[in-house]
RNA sequence: UGGGGCGUCGCCAAGUGGUUAAGGCAACGGGUUUUGAUCCCGUCAUUCGGAGGUUCGACUCCUCCCGCCCCAGCCA
């Protein structure tokens, strides 16, 4: 497995710059997910860089829950990231924490701004507050009630907060400047009244803190050093400081932004994600074919391939797009390492050796894995009557030996760990398919070299057909036929891939594979890297999901 | 047309005035191999969005231009 040296940063040398300085002493990030979906790849590059920052200078990284709209959050998300958080493999610095638990503070530091004149309570209507806004190139208009005395707004920001007041008929809005050429600054709202109970605070609240409001507050409460955040919050770093600049804070936290993580023929917003599950595209957060960790757990790619991923991209603040290959170069560079082989025939086609007793069973104890001798080895059973797959058979006797390593007719081909074989002809149906070949061994080539003379043409899987477990094969392709699926004018949705799961049935696994266990990952031999479907029961049979092919630069070249 | 940010090999990137312009992925050759896998070796930017300028010397500094991304939620 390789080793992944983390690229060095421009964050990193922001830290390494502030403790050279005595700036900071002990460097806190932080990890604020919203808990209004589940964590997908793009999350798990923030939890590998905030983490990493965080343990590359012996610091610590919270994790924080940044549950300040209740609209959309539920406990079920918060259950879900932290297990997603968990698996990854981080540990937190202290408990989880909860924006929510900072409510009382953040209203306090509301009334402090309300008392310093530099907040005040707005009627305007959602609408009429938009058009006062003004535009991007031209400036705003001050709200009528900008000018409110601070005992007014207190006691209407107390009624706000009672739920005296409907919703949307007050803000509690900072004082800033309407004329700033950065939005943000337009005296931004505070506060928003929301009628709507809350996954942990239930009812206690009808007014709820906007993400501006809190998030530096929240940083600031944990001593958090450095809040590292993607690109798009950068419009409001002047607001982040606005606020720990003008409240009584414990701490001055900095943000600092880099490029969000962007994998192609991957979509990355929770909007379209949930709309990949209620359009029915796929089966729910954990499909496999879902860029979520859940999926991708389920899917069988393991948390240090994805951490090692994460680790090989770079910390930037350039908005590409990752090609999906990296991502795949270190789901397979791991899984080599840790996945016991097995053979598992897929479309089945009888082979009978007709030089083998049909009373013999012959064991072969075969290694689990070819270079790793930890893998303990397995025994296989071999039989008269085998399978091999279909693909891996042809009648075209013109087929040269470098175009097609494997069983032609009148040929010879290494069974993988057993007999060299012959194929001496076929049997066909009524419909003119091949239903069985018949073959012979050539005796005494178990672990040996044939006689001279005959050279095997390559080496197939095989599995003993009286021995072999059926099995179900799940197998996915990209979920979209694009690979910016977001790109075009026309919906992501028209870019999905209509063959992006390929269910397999009557496939025939080697015995061993029928003690397959969850969390385990096994090598199908010449297929791919495998995993048994966590979500299957034992009633429905043996269901393996294809996690991702081998490399194939046959494939590619033939076509 | 306001503000903020970014443009180095097909993709991700290092580079912070003097290096032969790192590295990874992909691709392409070759070797090993009882997995067309793995592994190993090799090839892959006379050039850094473009044009000027400063300098003995520029990917690095200056000017202008071009392109892309973000900001006008009582979302985060």
């Amino acid at each position: 497995m390789s080793n992944v040296t983390k690229p060095s940063n421009f964050i990193q040398q922001i830290i390494a710059a502030d403790i050279d300085a005595g700036r900071v002493s002990t460097v806190v990030t932080r990890f604020p997910p919203e808990p209004n979906g589940y964590l997908h790849i793009g999350h798990a590059k923030s939890i590998c860089v905030n983490f990493g920052l965080a343990e590359a200078n012996g610091g610590q990284c919270n994790l924080r829950f940044d549950d300040t709209n209740p609209d959309t959050e539920s406990d079920e998300f918060v259950k879900a990231i932290i297990q997603d958080v968990k698996w990854l493999g981080f540990q937190w610095g202290g408990e989880v924490r909860f924006a929510s638990d900072y409510f009382a503070q953040l209203y306090a530091w509301a009334g402090h701004l309300v008392e310093q004149g530099k907040a005040f309570v707005c009627e305007l209507d959602a609408e009429t507050l938009r058009e006062y806004r003004g535009t991007l190139t031209a400036g705003g208009k001050n709200s009528p009630y900008r000018d409110r005395p601070a005992n007014e707004n207190l006691v209407l920001l107390e009624h706000m907060k009672n739920g005296e007041i409907d919703e949307g008929l007050m803000t509690l809005r900072a004082k800033i400047d309407m004329q700033s050429p950065n939005i943000n600054l337009r005296d931004p709202v505070l506060y928003r009244i929301k009628k709507q109970a809350h996954h942990r605070t239930g009812t206690q609240w009808n007014i709820y803190p906007s993400y501006d409001f809190a998030h530096g507050q929240e940083d600031a409460i944990e001593g958090v050093t450095h809040s590292v955040c993607t690109l798009e919050f950068a419009a409001n770093r002047p607001l982040y400081n606005w606020f720990i600049d003008n409240l009584p804070v414990p701490s001055t936290p900095r943000q600092y932004e880099f490029g969000r993580l962007n994998v192609n023929y991957m979509v990355t917003s929770k909007r379209k994600l949930r709309a990949l599950i209620e359009g029915g595209w796929v089966e729910g957060w954990d499909d496999p074919r879902m860029p979520t960790l859940s999926g991708m757990r389920r899917r069988g790619i393991t948390a240090q391939a994805l951490r090692n991923f994460c680790d090989s991209l770079a910390v930037a603040k350039t908005d590409g797009v990752v090609d999906v290959s990296q991502l795949e170069y270190f789901v397979r560079d791991d899984l080599n390492v840790r996945a016991q082989r097995a053979m598992c025939v897929l479309k089945p086609l009888k082979v009978i050796l007709t030089n083998f007793a049909d009373s013999e069973t012959e064991i072969l104890s075969v290694a689990g894995h070819p270079s790793l001798e930890h893998f303990k080895t397995r025994e296989l059973p071999f039989t008269r009557e085998l399978y091999i797959d279909r693909d891996d058979f042809s009648e075209d006797t013109t087929l040269s030996r470098k175009k097609f390593k494997r069983l032609v007719l009148g040929d010879y081909v290494r069974l993988r760990s057993a007999y060299v074989i012959r194929a001496d002809h076929v049997k066909r149906n009524t419909a003119g398919d091949i239903t069985e070949i018949r073959a012979s061994i050539v005796p005494g080539t178990v672990g040996e070299d044939p006689p001279h003379g005959i050279k095997a043409r390559g080496v197939i899987h095989w599995v003993s057909a009286a021995h072999a477990r059926d099995c179900r094969v799940l197998r996915y392709d990209r979920l979209f036929t694009e690979p910016l699926p977001e790109a075009g004018v026309e919906p992501f949705t028209h870019h999905i891939n209509p063959q992006s799961l390929e269910v397999i049935d009557g496939c025939k696994a080697e015995p061993s594979l029928g003690q397959a266990q969850v969390g385990e990952h096994y090598q199908f031999e010449r297929e791919g890297y495998y995993c048994l479907d966590s979500r299957a029961n034992k009633e429905g049979g043996l269901i393996f999901i294809c996690t991702i092919g081998l490399r194939d630069t046959w494939q590619k070249s033939k076509t």
